[in-house]
RNA sequence: UGGGGUGUCGCCAAGCGGUAAGGCACGGGGUUUUGAUCUCCGCAUACCCAGGUUCGAAUCCUGGCACCCCAGCCA
């Protein structure tokens, strides 16, 4: 709670905070450069909070860049929904987005360079040898057979490869590092492969090699100015790669590149690889399915994009590889949406009512406060009626006085509305209960009778003019395999499974017609709904965010 | 068994030689026409382990142990 009122604070903030007191910077610069392969999920959410919050509290300048350098797995819609998302998170990036492969001709030239200084050679060998000359973890590689290449002849190698002279895979331009380093990454990296017959979402077919990420990355963000190059964890083994290419390479500037751990987040998929198979294989109906952890998801589901950056906030930034629990960002949603979201009833599993003292055919427009604190969000009407519904769980025949529903021959509230006292209760032949008989009390609209031990408040619907709709329950907020079993035989047989969501068709207040999409509600003790972007008129659908039920659950268990 | 990282409460996370912040979760009290919210209170004699330096160590040194990442012409 105090925690939003300090300043973030972390390793990287405090880094630069030294850099800026010794002047080693005028103006801090970030970016945030996603390949365009996949959609945003949640851990990408971490790490545009972080490039873009930096850059927003030192009044510098972020770039959105993508890293577009295999064509292979790329296209436009993710560019787009990358940019529909980072937007809906809330954040700017300025003119234009940046993209690497605005550099291609100068990162060819740069090649060049490394060529010329004999830092850099045309391979012949095929990505298997290629493979049997890297060594292991443990042994040192092999050099090259074409590793001493004259600068000339790499030269004209070079060249030919741009000019689609050479078959795909049989060469490629290696860095001439050091075939016997313990670091695997700079036994002389590839720094550009062939593809052809590819037609890049970009630059179209003017190209048949592609640099590698490697090369790329280090160049771009100097050419863009970049200050400090923040990424996960799995980059700090490139990084002395990173330096050298920036070292050998006659780019003026030289970016820091600062890792952090990506998130881990209880009961949910993170990879790009797992999701876009939930995809393909139509275990989800597409990126924005609400079980998703892709932004596009989440926003369906009913997140807000302040929820999600206050959570980016009190996950902090550090070099510790953990998994957050679901409960952290639960609470940062509910946080959210209890202070911003109106209230309002619904019934789940409908139960009637029938108030035998209240005149046949009467009805009655009651008042209700749309926020139980903030009397700026309004009132709204409510119809009420001879016949409602409550829900079956608010209701039984006996319990002891933890129970705080209705209770035969005992009195209740209905929220908004009278105190009822129950007098009857009606069954079928099964002994099922059909119907209850109540009693209501004029006396005690809007007022709280002297006195009286109400032993709780429970919602209702009135029978004649409730809406009918669907409420969809999720498991949990991202269904996920158990993380304990094995992981992809799995993850495939649990996202086949029905049980991943579960409809529940309900009966709501009238109030909530006019509700649009993205409209978000608490239905008092279900939770938080969002209306989903599947509703219709006659068939409203509501995407459960979170539950308030936890809690109330345990009690259940308690009394029963 | 090579290299690079990380080890502070159930989960995140401050701390940077001066005697363990905060959040989430959890437990308990109060308010309440949502068993919600709000509000109080509690919650690591202890910082992976073992030694050492020091008046003083989670913070420094030495040695262990555990976990994560790296052998793509992916990023």
């Amino acid at each position: 709670m105090n925690n939003k009122d300090l300043p973030p604070t972390n390793f990287i903030r405090q880094i630069i905070d030294k850099d800026l007191e010794t002047d080693q910077y005028t103006i801090i610069q970030t970016r945030f450069p996603p390949e365009p392969n996949g959609y945003l999920h949640i851990g990408h959410a971490k790490s545009i909070c972080l490039n873009f919050g930096i850059a927003n509290d030192y009044n510098g300048l972020c770039n959105l860049r993508f890293d577009d350098t295999n064509p292979h797995k790329e296209n436009q819609e993710y560019i787009n929904a990358i940019q529909d998302d980072v937007r809906w998170l809330g954040f700017n990036w300025g003119e234009q987005a940046y993209y690497a492969s605005d550099y291609f001709e100068q990162l060819y030239n740069f090649a060049v360079e490394l060529i010329q200084a004999d830092n850099a050679y045309v391979c012949d060998l095929s990505a298997d040898e290629v493979r049997e000359h890297r060594g292991t973890l443990t042994e040192p590689g092999k050099d090259s057979p074409f590793r001493n290449r004259s600068p000339d002849d790499n030269l004209d190698l070079f060249r030919r490869m741009k000019a689609n002279e050479f078959q795909e895979g049989s060469r490629t331009l290696r860095a001439k590092i050091d075939m016997a380093s313990p670091n695997i990454n700079l036994r002389d990296p590839t720094l550009y492969r062939i593809r052809q017959g590819i037609v890049h979402h970009q630059t179209g077919e003017a190209w048949c090699i592609y640099p590698m990420y490697d090369f790329t990355h280090p160049i771009s963000d100097a050419l863009e100015g970049i200050t400090y190059s923040l990424c996960t964890l799995e980059f700090e083994d490139h990084r002395p790669l990173y330096d050298w290419v920036l070292d050998n390479v006659s780019v003026s500037s030289h970016p820091r590149q600062i890792e952090f751990s990506r998130l881990n987040l209880e009961y949910t998929v993170m990879s790009k690889r797992k999701l876009t198979e939930l995809v393909d294989k139509g275990y989800v109906n597409g990126w924005d399915d609400p079980r998703m952890s892709t932004l596009a998801g989440m926003r369906r589901r009913g997140f807000t994009p302040e929820s999600i950056r206050e959570f980016c906030v009190r996950i902090g930034i550090t070099k510790m590889d953990g998994t957050v629990e679901m409960s952290m960002l639960e609470s940062c949603i509910r946080e959210n949406l209890d202070q911003t979201v109106p209230r309002a009833m619904a019934v789940v599993n409908p139960l009637k009512v029938v108030i035998t003292n209240y005149p046949e055919d009467q009805e009655e427009q009651l008042t209700a406060a749309n926020h139980p604190k903030n009397e700026q969000m309004g009132t709204r009407t409510l119809p009420f009626f001879r016949e409602v519904y409550i829900d079956k769980e608010d209701f039984r025949e006996q319990a002891n006085k933890k129970f705080k529903r209705l209770v035969a021959g005992a009195e209740v509230r209905l929220r908004n509305s009278y105190i009822i006292k129950c007098e009857e209760v009606i069954k079928d032949s099964q002994g099922e209960i059909t119907e209850l008989h109540c009693s209501y009390d004029p006396a005690t609209l809007g007022i709280k009778p002297e006195g009286r031990k109400v032993r709780g408040v429970i919602h209702w619907v009135s029978v004649r003019h409730g809406l009918k709709a669907e409420l969809r329950l999720f498991d949990r907020l991202f269904n996920h395999p158990n993380p304990d079993a094995d992981k992809d035989t799995h993850f495939t047989e649990h996202l086949n499974s029905d049980s991943l969501i579960s409809a529940h068709k309900a009966i709501l207040e009238p109030s909530l017609k006019p509700a649009t999409v993205g409209s978000r509600f608490q239905f008092e003790r279900e939770g938080y709904f969002c209306k989903d972007i599947d509703s219709t008129p006659d068939k409203p659908v509501f995407n459960r965010i979170v539950t308030l039920r936890d809690s109330w659950a345990k009690i259940e268990q308690q009394i029963k």
